[in-house]
DNA sequence: CGTGCCATTGACCATTATCAAACGACGTGG
DNA sequence: CCACGTCGTTTGATAATGGTCAATGGCACG
């Protein structure tokens, strides 16, 4: 593995607090790997083997079950992943596969228990990512029970443009129909929600959304901090 | 607050490998109150300033959001909840009701925070839950994502009469009203889903339900582990 | 024995999925 | 350089799913 790869592993908050000889084991014992898009990294139903570092690339989780499917969530580097089914040691609930070519560091499963209980710092490093990514989903089950797929669409594109820094225009940074389905709705839906947005002020040429009245959008929305914040 | 009910908090799993001075300091912080039914305990938005343990009754966590409401879980005694908020100190993301009287025990957030620090098995102890629940809730999504809400709820009575041991029989735990919202549905809908289900032999009298042609039941439903099974 | 609340039923509407067809961007190979 | 195939996207028609509104019946509790 590069140093420059280690050194992304350890700025991330689950290691920043570690002592080093701890970070050095679970470096040690791990590797890196880049894979192709496409590729499934993880299958559900099947036991954790190595805690997952992305950091390069992206990766989409999802599930399928009795003939349907659906993606739970996409990930940007750099991040961890699984780390709850690694400390428990039990069954993947999703799948995970590469969006794009990507570069992931393994590190065994084992191997994390083990530094687990010895360094007190990661432990409280392991919680609040565990307590951070329980929130988030949280807002996910909210966000999918309280609203249609039209209001998880017009919130999804106010939380994007202010994550883009409030321009009031941006570009799609994923395929239509991976959003489609991160939004929980058919491709097909999408199409026709963006469509119907044009209502709202919401315009849209090829993969170039434009917002040309934020206040109108908002009002259609109703943005909920607790749902849509992600510092919340 | 009476020993018995210490007990209680001191026999969960969160609770039980720490330090007895440490469950002390937490138990000596906190204390007890009853609540009859129907009294909002937490409010989302709001700070915590609690863990709160569930001694006796049940809770109902629902949100709120732009006029519409959603139950997003019940919790059954002895159980410890609102952790997660607890930990990182953030706002709620659900409120919490009690849906019969009952008993809950108060911890003070600060002293939980403190005795994490200091208490390695509590904090493993914070890290299995936190894991377990988050779980929990990537399955809430899938059954909410991959499940129309006759599915749901034809799982719902297959896994309910797998926890009363498999009788074929049980009586409704719960109002039909708050099941239905559980299994993120109308109670009129509810009402003509379990009308539909008789097309696979459950039949209905009032709140007794009746398996009787559980593998037709299950043909329909397709029940899915990793979506159902509380143990995985 | 009222008074509410829960549950059921009917009619209707909103939302979303499915199936099908057509279009368009993009990359490959001739 | 262009023809072609692939795949993503759009659009249309239709069906499935679930919500809303309203009326009614039933049951528990005062």
């Amino acid at each position: 593995m590069r140093a420059t790869d280690a050194e992304i592993v350890r700025a991330l908050p689950l290691f920043g607090g570690m002592q080093d000889a701890h970070f050095e084991a679970l470096i040690g014992a791990g590797y890196l790997q880049r894979f192709p898009q496409g590729v499934v990294l993880i299958h559900e139903g099947e036991r954790p083997d190595f805690l997952h570092v992305l950091v390069q690339g992206s990766v989409e989780f999802f599930s399928e079950s009795a003939d349907r499917a659906t993606t739970l969530s996409l990930l940007k580097p750099p991040s961890a992943f699984i780390l709850a089914a690694v400390v428990l040691d039990q069954l993947y609930l999703k799948s995970a596969r590469t969006v794009e070519p990507s570069v992931v560091v393994l590190i065994p499963a084992q191997a994390v228990r083990d530094v687990f209980d010895k360094d007190p710092a990661f432990a409280r490093a392991v919680v609040a990512e565990l307590a951070f990514r329980y929130r988030n989903l949280v807002k996910d089950l909210k966000n999918q029970r309280l609203r249609t797929s039209l209001e998880r669409l017009a919130n999804w594109i106010i939380a994007h443009d202010e994550q883009m820094g409030r321009t009031g225009s941006f570009k799609l940074p994923i395929e239509k129909k991976v959003l489609a389905n991160l939004l929980g709705m058919r491709p097909e839906n999408l199409s026709r929600n963006l469509a119907e947005l044009a209502r709202v002020g919401v315009h849209v040429r090829g993969s170039i959304i434009d917002i040309r009245d934020i206040e109108a959008l908002k009002a259609f929305a109703r943005p909920d901090p607790l749902i849509d914040d992600p510092a919340v």
